[in-house]
DNA sequence: TAAATATGCAGGCAAATACCTGCATGACTT
DNA sequence: AAGTCATGCAGGTATTTGCCTGCATATTTA
């Protein structure tokens, strides 16, 4: 997993939007995803080759198509290792924080 | 919150190393942190003024120093809004792409 | 086989990013 | 007050990003 990928590709709300399509309907091919966003055709191409150099969507063809799917693994990694810590200590760092600006 | 603001400053690896030196040991001073990375006290700072732009890290002046404390409220609200429902759904996503990839 | 459909590939451009150097300011110390 | 230490601010540059247009290829349909 390289997180730098997960969290770029995770950065722009075009793609978040395209990982939200995916979400409600898995399979969609490009021309599907296409239409439900506000940009040339081959833009949403590079978005979807961001989101698949992650893998956070893998793509199938079949014939003319490209079918993508989600593909939760790396999400998965990147809240092991980047969320879960910061989650389990959140009441004492929010009490850090609490403490030094109520002049310690 | 903003989901765009706290990807990016979660996309690069000295932010992310930031963090974590944060997390090892709260309410550092720049200083402090800079001694740990390899660059300029300047590019620390800006890479300090991304985290704070995204509410990842508030700072707190005293006297000539700026003790910096890690704020856990925008990962949880991003784990809320964009982890956790592909964590509920994981299995069922990694079937529809191991059926895929099976040729259906 | 010709036309229509779905996608791929190349290149170009404006804006954002990540680094730097140089200088300024403000706060402790002696 | 003078010197030192911690940080702030301005600007410059190479690289990356996100969008585009134009053309090429591959697959299905008529």
């Amino acid at each position: 997993m390289d997180a730098d990928d997960v969290f770029k590709a995770l950065s722009d709300p075009t793609r978040r939007k395209l990982l939200d399509l995916l979400f409600e309907k898995n399979g969609q091919t490009l021309g599907e995803l296409c239409s439900n966003l506000d940009m040339a055709r081959q833009s949403a191409t590079q978005h979807l080759g961001i989101l698949e150099a992650a893998n956070l969507v893998t793509s199938v063809r079949r014939g003319r198509e490209k079918l993508h799917f989600i593909n939760p693994v790396p999400i998965h990694e990147v809240y092991e290792r980047w969320v879960r810590k910061f989650e389990v200590q959140r009441l004492s760092l929010l009490h850090d924080l609490k403490k030094e600006l109520e002049g310690e």
